[in-house]
DNA sequence: TCCTGATATGCTCAAAGTGAGTATAAACAG
DNA sequence: CTGTTTATACTCACTTTGAGCATATCAGGA
């Protein structure tokens, strides 16, 4: 066939196409993994798909038995971590972020959910800075500037500073991926040093994952604890009716930092993003707290203009 | 051969390449354009292509012979205005955005820059807000509103009111993407009208490109819109010794939106993103101005960290 | 030489926004 | 009824912004 020769000469490609799906689950920021939490769902964009977001809330939905609520386009990668660069054939991945609430407790046995700090546990701020900043990853940073020649030196230590706000300057939640890289690329996480011996004390805690899906994820936290700030996705991963205590805890798993409750609570209603429900719950321990609900008309407007929330802003 | 056979099994598909190229001449923004303005530089991702980014710079430094500096990704479509539905093969686009100064001069006669106020009259917000948003495009825009079921009127028209700041709201230049939608679901652009009656008087003023290009223009200027308050993007665009009125300047044309003087001034002094080369020019008319240089270590800093200018903040 | 016009640059100020603390209310366990 | 816990209201200092006024330094013509 004519169409076949044409096939090759056009140098078409595999696409594959994975999903950073984020839910809540008891407070925690979790993410759907597949294979023990070795690796992020994915799967090829098949003809009978729609479109790129239609192959992806179909097999997404498939798994999780319920539909995706925000889907956003994370990041399209080509020969990610090619083994045989002979091949004549190529593959490109498109990664989307997604958002959900794990509400359906009958396919709960199907899905495993993970936290994302099991991954990164470096990125965990909210009761405090992680112990294993300063104890393994500074340390180890420090080795790694120090071992490089005289010109690199001072220019790797002042990354590392930038990324783990050192030297006065603040923590910045939003460089998850900035931060991954970096102990990438100082050979301090499994995955870069697949060829090099298998020294596991020389590398930093967190769970890897399979090829590059744990630098997906970090892209996908990273979009994610940008976004809160100026839209409101948080909703997308909470139930219909929540307190606004619930709504903070939900923002500061997310964002990674806890949250002044008076300016929390100031800044959501001063832009009416909620409103009462009228009713309230006493299962939070002292005085009942009201239940609201997200302001349907907010979905209309606020997808165009913004919203704020009362974290630093980078 | 076998290859073949499981060629069509995973059904692959054809990768374009399509790049917004922005720069500023003569205090205009500018986009590199091919077809005499009706397309945007586009072409195949090849086996010879190191990697997509690599892909693109190859052939936008082919045509324009300079090389890119800043290139972002911009989205990933897919099957976008496909004519024959029952083709078994398929496409996709991955789009960038892509920033340069037109210095050389040598190869000028090849480049085939076009104003983006030409594709978007509406936009330009620098000297005062266009008359044909008022003229043309609110009345039609009403038209179109009130034509929808008692439903939807009310719908559609806030959403107008929010897309052009209507109503004692402020104009959101950041909102280029769903202004341009917004035109294209009212059958107000051309590029929407291919299968209807091609009445010209009923749609807006603004060049027209082929299929979805104009469409990915006003992503990546949204982009760069957003992007430009909170990193230090805007001197990509710039020669490498400036004043601070031309820098401004550039702002002001990207976001198509005037700047306090002194408080630009004072934001980028106080950021300390420039820093004086001791020179000054009087080529601009009055007292001299001091001519300034990009300061080369907020490259490292910055880009990690953020910037501020004094735009509104959507 | 001395205005005039033009731009550059410095400085002030009020309004709004933000971070952080204090005080009071309403439930429950014992 | 007392202590504990969480909810919610209010205050205040400080920073950031938007906007205007004042002064400096040049070119060119009266």
């Amino acid at each position: 066939m004519n169409a076949k020769d044409e096939t090759d000469q056009r140098h078409d490609v595999q696409v594959e196409l994975i999903a950073v799906v984020t839910a809540i689950i008891d407070g925690q920021p979790v993410a759907l993994t597949i294979s023990r939490g070795s690796a992020l769902p994915s799967g090829p964009f098949e003809l009978g798909h729609r479109s790129l977001q239609a192959g992806l809330r179909n097999w997404v939905e498939q798994q999780t038995g319920h539909p995706l609520g925000y889907v956003e386009q994370l990041y399209t990668f080509a020969d990610r971590d090619r083994m045989a660069e002979d091949h004549a054939r190529r593959a490109i991945s498109i990664s989307y972020l997604g958002l959900t609430r794990d509400e359906n407790t009958e396919y709960q046995s199907k899905r495993d959910w993970r936290s994302w700090y099991g991954y990164f546990p470096w990125e965990d701020h909210r009761t405090a800075q992680p112990p294993v900043i300063e104890q393994t990853i500074l340390p180890r940073l420090r080795h790694w500037a120090d071992e490089a020649g005289a010109g690199n030196r001072e220019e790797r230590w002042q990354r590392v500073a930038l990324c783990f706000g050192l030297d006065g300057r603040a923590w910045n939640e939003e460089l998850v991926l900035q931060r991954y890289e970096l102990l990438y690329e100082a050979g301090l996480v499994p995955e870069a040093r697949r060829n090099r011996e298998a020294g596991r004390d020389e590398t930093v805690p967190g769970n890897q994952m399979a090829v590059d899906h744990r630098r997906i994820l970090a892209t996908g936290i990273a979009r994610l604890r940008t976004k809160i700030k100026y839209r409101p996705v948080v909703f997308e991963v909470m139930p219909p009716v929540f307190t606004l205590l619930h709504l903070q805890r939900a923002v500061e798993a997310l964002a990674g930092r806890p949250v002044h409750k008076q300016n929390f609570r100031r800044l959501i209603e001063q832009q009416e993003l909620v409103e009462e429900t009228g009713k309230t719950t006493a299962e939070t321990g002292g005085r009942p707290a009201k239940l609201f609900r997200f302001r349907p008309a907010v979905l209309v407007e606020r997808t165009v203009a913004g919203t704020k929330l009362p974290i630093a802003k980078a």
